[in-house]
DNA sequence: TTATACTTGCTTGTTGCAAACAAGTGTGTT
DNA sequence: AACACACTTGTTTGCAACAAGCAAGTATAA
C-alpha cells in the first residue's frame, strides 16, 4: 500500500536520488506552511517516516554494512525515536526486506524501460549499459541492493525469497529476449535457459567486482563491455 | 603458527573432509589411551581446540549462516566452554578470518596442484573442473568459504583484506596462465588483465548461483562448462 | 461547529541474549 | 616448586524484540 507511494516518490525524481531537501519541499507542497505545522494525514505521516527510514537505512548500510546497522540508529537518523524502526517493521530483517523490495522494483522498472522492445544481443547490450549507468547514477542504491543481496545467502530469512523472485524475473526477461529474437538460430534457442543463466551469473560476478572495487570504474565498464561481446559472440555462433 | 599445523592436518586427509571420528583417531594416535588420559602437549591442545572450533564454525555457518553463529555456540559445539572461542580469537570477526584463511589456503593449494604446469585454456579448464569438484567433495567448506566471502563485502572488517589477498593471488594465476601460453596471440596477451578479470567475475557469479541453488548441480556444472567454452573461444580469437 | 469515542503513529520501559573483556582455575612445562 | 599457558567463569555493554503507554489524527453525533 504505502510501498507503492514510496516507489512512486522515488521514481518521480529524474535524478534517481532523494535528498533531505527534496523530501522537505514535497512535504510542504500540501500547503504553504511555516516552520512547524505540517498537518499531515496519518497515511502521509507513515509515508514520510517510511521514506525517511528508507533513506536512513541506505545511508547506514553504505556506511557500515547491514550487520552494524541497528534499528535504533535507523530510527534516530531518520529523525524519530530509537523504537520506530522496530515498531514499524517488526524486525531488522523485515526492514531490510522492505528496503530491498523498494530497490528491486525501481531497478526492474528502469531496466525494462531501458531495454524497450529490443530483443537478442541488442536487448542485452541495453540492459548492461543501463546496469552500468546505475552504478554511476545511484551508487548508494546499487550498493545497498547488492549488499543485502549477497548478505542474505545463508541467512534463511525473508530476504532470500524476495531475491529469488527478483532474480527469477530478471532471468525470465533474458530468456525471452533470446526466444523472441528472429535473428537467433533455433538451435541456440534450445539453450536459452543455459545462456541466460550464464549471463545472470556473469552480471552477479561483475557487480561483486564493483562492490569490492568501487573506485575501479574503468575495469567495471570493461567487464560490462566484455560481457556484451561474449554474449554477442555466443548468440551469433550457430555451432554447439 | 598453529594455523599451519591445522592446515597440514586438514590437507592430510585425502578425502578433503574431516569428521569427528577422524579427529578422535588422530587424537588417540599419540598413544593407545583409554577414555580419559590424552596427555597432550600444550601446543597439541591448542591445535586440537582450533581444529574442533574450525569444524564447529563450519557446521554452524552452513546450518544457520554467520550472523546467527555465536561464539558461545562455537565453543560449546566444539566441546569446550562458552568462552573459549572468544578468548582464543578475540572477536567473532577474527574467528571468521581464521576459518577463511584456512579454507583459502587449502583451496589455492588444491587448485594449483590440479592445474599443474598447464597454461592457457587448458589450465582454465583444469581449474574449473577442480572448482566444480570441490563443490561436490566438500560442499560445506565451499559454502562456508564463499558465504564469508560474500558477507564481508561491506563489513569493513579484517575479512575484507584476506579476501582481497586470496582474490589477488587467484587473479594473478589466471594472468600468468594466459601470458605463459605460447599458443596465445600476443595481441590477446595485452588484454590478459581484462580477460582474467572477466574470468574471475564469472567464477564468482557461478559460485553465487551454486550457493543460492545447492540442489541444481546440473546447472552448476553447465555454468562451469559454459565458462570453459567462452574462455576457450576468447583465447582462440585473434581479433579485438 | 464542537464534543466524544476510536484509531493509529510513535515513544518509552523492560527482557533476553550475545560480544567483549577481566579475572580466575587448573593443567602442562621448566 | 614456580611459571606459563589453555581454558573457564563473572561482568559489562549494547542491541533486538516486545509490551505498554502517550499523543495526534479520524469518525460520528449533537
Amino acid at each position: 500500500m504505502n510501498a507503492d507511494t514510496l516507489t512512486a516518490l522515488v521514481t518521480d525524481v529524474d535524478n534517481v536520488s532523494l535528498s533531505e531537501t527534496d523530501r522537505h519541499s514535497k512535504a510542504k507542497s500540501t500547503k504553504s506552511n511555516q516552520k512547524k505545522e505540517p498537518k499531515l494525514t496519518q497515511s502521509e505521516r507513515t509515508e514520510l517516516s517510511d521514506l525517511r527510514m528508507f533513506n536512513a537505512t541506505v545511508e547506514l548500510i553504505v556506511e557500515r554494512g547491514p550487520a552494524a546497522t541497528s534499528l535504533k540508529d535507523v530510527g534516530e537518523l531518520a529523525g524519530y525515536s530509537r523504537g520506530l524502526a522496530g515498531n514499524r517493521f517488526g524486525s531488522k530483517d523485515r526492514l531490510f526486506s522492505f528496503v530491498l523490495r523498494q530497490l528491486g522494483d525501481l531497478w526492474l522498472q528502469q531496466l525494462k524501460s531501458a531495454v524497450g522492445q529490443h530483443t537478442g544481443a541488442l536487448a542485452i547490450e541495453r540492459a548492461l549499459d543501463q546496469h552500468y549507468q546505475f552504478c554511476l547514477d545511484a551508487p548508494d542504491y546499487v550498493r545497498t541492493f547488492y549488499t543485502l543481496w549477497f548478505e542474505s545467502i545463508n541467512a534463511g530469512s525473508e530476504l532470500g525469497d524476495i531475491i529469488k523472485g527478483i532474480h527469477q524475473r530478471r532471468f525470465q526477461d533474458v530468456v525471452n529476449w533470446i526466444l523472441n529474437d528472429p535473428s537467433i538460430d533455433d538451435s541456440l534457442k534450445l539453450e536459452a535457459d543455459s545462456i541466460a543463466a550464464q549471463f545472470s551469473a556473469s552480471v552477479i560476478g561483475i557487480v561483486y567486482f564493483w562492490l569490492a572495487n568501487p573506485n575501479k570504474l574503468d575495469e567495471t565498464e570493461q567487464l560490462h563491455d566484455g560481457l556484451k561481446r561474449s554474449m554477442a559472440m555466443l548468440l551469433r555462433s550457430s555451432q554447439n
